[in-house]
DNA sequence: TATGAATGAGGATTCATTCAT
DNA sequence: CATGAATGAATCCTCATTCAT
C-alpha cells in the first residue's frame, strides 16, 4: 500500500498545472476512492488526509463529482492510454516481425508487472461504470482511437501470417482483455494473500492466449 | 427489467420463513442495489419501493447492512450455488464421458444465457466486495466446497484423458470464469446497446476455451 | 412581542392537518422570520426555537423555502383573505345604504386596529415579493376576486351615488391602501416607539380617503 | 436596467475619495443587492461583477456589512437628500407664491419621473430597516433636519393662506409620502409589467393628494 | 406486527474573512 | 495596492436508526 502511495503521488505530480494543494488532494482522493469507494468517502475524510481545509476543496474543484470525473479520471486515462499507447508502438516498431507468442508474453508481461496501484485506480473507474450508463459511455469515447488501430493492426497482421485464428478484432481484444482483467481480480480482490509466483502466471496467461488464438489446422 | 424483478421475486418468494413484507423488502433491495448501488440506496427508498414503512424494515433485519450481508447475499449464494451444483452434477451423471468441448459448451451457453438478473446481482457482491476484504473472505468461504469438488474432478477427468492441458485446476478455472465474467462485462456494462447474436458468442467463447485447454501436442 | 407570538399560535392552532410538532415549527417561524428575516434564519435556528430536531423539519416540509411558500403564506393568506373578505360581505349585507364616510372609517378602524403580527407577517410577504418577481406574481393571483370584486362593487355604488369621484376602481383602491399601508409603515418601522393615539389616528386617515376621494364640484 | 447601472455609477463616481476600484466595488454592491437582496449576494459575486479580487473588497471595506452601512447607505442618503434639498429650496425661492396644487404637481412629478434606480436602491433600505430597528434610527436621524424643516416651512406657509388643512405637519407629511410610495410599490413591486401612463399617474396623485388635504369648508 | 414521527449525526457545499506574496 | 489561495464555521439537507402507538 505504502507504494501504491508513492507510485500515484509521482504519476500526480507530474501532472502540469496543479499546485502542491491541489496534488496533496488528488492524492488523498486515490488512496480514500480505491479503498473505500468514492460515496464511502466524506470530503471531511479527503481534507483530512490531504491536510487541507474542506472549502480549499470546493475552492479548487467545485465539487466532490468532479474529483473523480474531471480530474481524476482525464488523469488516469492519460496515463493509461499515452502508456499504453507508447508500448503498442514501440513493439510495432522494434518488434514487428516478432512471433505472436512474443506479442503476448510482452503484453501480459506488462500487464501482470503493471503497478497495483493502476488496478486499484481502475476499481474506481470499473464500480462507478457498473452503475451509470452515461460514465461508462464517456469513459469508452475517452479511449484513444490509435490505441484501439494499433492493437488491430497488429492482430491483422498476424491473421495474415496466419499464426493466428481469424476471428472479428473486437472478438480477439475481449478474449485477451478477459483473461487479464481475470486475473487483477483473482489476484487484486479475491485472494489477495495469496504469495504469487509471476513468472508462472505470465507463463500460464501467455499460453492460455496463445492457445486460445492458435489457427485452426488445415 | 421487468422480467428482471419478477425473477428476482420468484426466487426470493420460494425461501422459507420469510413474509410477504419480508419478501417485498427483499424484491425491492436486489432492484435498488443492483440499479443504483448498495451506498446511494436509502432506506427511505426500500420502504418507498416496497410498499412498506421504514420501521418495518428495521423490525426485520435490524440494520441496512443486514440487508446485503445478511439477507440478501446467501439467497443469493444459495440460488447461484445449488443451480450451479444441480447443473454439474447433472452434467457429471448424465454425460460424464462427453468429450470436452461438450462440457464447455454446456458451461458457456448456461452461463451467456444465464438471465441478466443474476449478472445484476453479481454486480453488488463484486461492488461490496472489492472495497471489503472481510466481505470477501467470507464471500469466497460461502462457495460450496462440493461445487468446486465437483468441477475440478470433471477437469481431472479430462486431463487423465489428455483432452486438456495438466494445468492446476485453480488456473484453469480461473481461465474458463475470467473468459465467461469478461464477456459479461463486455455485454451488460460495457456495451449495453449493442445487439448480440448469443449463438455467435457461444460458439466463439467454447473455442477460446476449448483451444486454450487444448493439451499440448507431443 | 409576546402578544404577537401567541396571536400566530393561535391562528396557526386553527389550522387543520397539523400536528402539534408541524405548528410548533410554524409558530417558531413566523416570530423568527419577522423577525429576522428569511436569510437569515437558520434552520437549525428554527429547530432550537420549535424544540424540534433539524430532520423533523425536513421530514415534514421538505425544503426551508416550503416553510415559506408552502405553508405560512397560504396560511397567511387564506387568513387575511377571509377575514377580508368577511368584512367587506358583512358590510355590503348590514350597511349598504350607509355613507361613504362610514365605509370607510369601518375599513380604517379595521386595519389600524388589526393586530400588529398581521403586519409583521406580511413583511415577510413583502420583502420575499420584491426580490422575486415570480413570488410576487404568485402572490397576487392568489388574492380571491371574490375580494377584489367586493369591494368594487361597493365602489361603484358610491359612484352612483356621487359620493365620491369617478376614478377607476384600481386607481383609488391603490390610494386607499397606500394610506393605510403606509401609516403601518410609521408606526411599525419607522418610529416603534412612539405612542400612538390610534383613534386619532382613525379619524386622520378616514378624512384623508373621504376628501382625497370627495367627487369634482359641479 | 442598463440606465440603472449607468445612473448609479455616475452618482458613486462623483464622490470624492474613492479609488476606481472601489468606486467598481460599489456599483457592483448596488446592482446586486438591489436585485437580489443584501443577504442573498456574496462578496463572490460583488468580487465577480466588480471584476476584483475578494481580498480587494476587504482591503478597503473590512466587512461585507460595511459595504451596505458605512459606504452605500451615506452615498445614497447624500444623493438623496441634497437632491430633495435642492428641489425644496429651489421651490421655495422660485415659486414661493404658486397655489398648493403647483407645488404638490412638482413634488408627485419629480417622485413619478425619479428614475427607477433610486427605487430600487431604496428597498435595501427598506428591507434592512424593517429587521433592524437600530440601523433604522440610525437612518431617520440620517435625513437632514433642514429638509424636514423646509417642507414644513412650505406646509405652514399653505396653512395659513388656508389652502390646506391645518393637520400637524407629520400627519400631512406622512399622507404625502404614502401616496408617492405606494405608488411605487405599485409599478416596481407588484405590477411591474404594466404598461404606464406616468402623465395620468401624475395627475391623479396630485389631485389626491390636493383633495386630501384641502381645507375644511367653513 | 406494523407504522411513521422523531431524531441528530453526518454529508456536500457556501461564505465571510485572513494572509502571504 | 492588489491578489487569490486558504480557511473552517455555518448552511441546507439526508440518512440510518429508534420508539411510542
Amino acid at each position: 500500500m505504502e507504494k501504491f502511495v508513492e507510485a500515484l503521488k509521482q504519476k500526480i505530480r507530474s501532472k502540469e498545472g496543479l499546485s502542491p494543494k491541489m496534488q496533496d488532494i488528488l492524492d488523498a482522493c486515490v488512496v480514500l476512492f480505491s479503498t473505500k469507494g468514492f460515496s464511502n468517502t466524506s470530503t471531511k475524510d479527503i481534507a483530512k488526509a490531504a491536510n487541507v481545509a474542506e472549502g480549499t476543496i470546493y475552492k479548487h474543484f467545485g465539487t466532490k463529482e468532479n474529483l473523480l470525473y474531471a480530474t481524476i479520471f482525464p488523469i488516469l486515462r492519460d496515463i493509461i492510454s499515452t502508456e499504453a499507447l507508447a508500448q503498442v508502438q514501440q513493439f510495432r516498431s522494434s518488434a514487428e516481425n516478432a512471433p505472436f507468442e512474443r506479442f503476448v508474453a510482452f503484453i501480459v508481461r506488462k500487464d501482470v508487472m503493471m503497478p497495483e496501484e493502476h488496478f486499484q485506480s481502475g476499481k474506481i473507474f470499473l464500480t462507478e461504470m457498473m452503475y451509470d450508463k452515461q460514465r461508462c459511455q464517456e469513459f469508452i469515447t475517452m479511449i484513444p482511437k490509435d490505441l484501439i488501430e494499433g492493437i488491430y493492426a497488429i492482430l491483422d497482421g498476424y491473421k495474415e501470417k496466419n499464426e493466428i485464428v481469424d476471428w472479428p478484432n473486437p472478438v480477439i481484444w475481449q478474449f485477451i482483455m478477459s483473461i487479464l482483467f481475470g486475473n487483477h481480480l483473482t489476484h487484486y480482490v479475491l485472494f489477495t494473500d495469496t504469495k504469487r509466483d509471476k513468472e508462472a502466471e505470465i507463463a500460464y496467461l501467455t499460453q492460455q492466449i496463445v492457445k486460445g488464438l492458435s489457427p485452426d489446422k488445415q
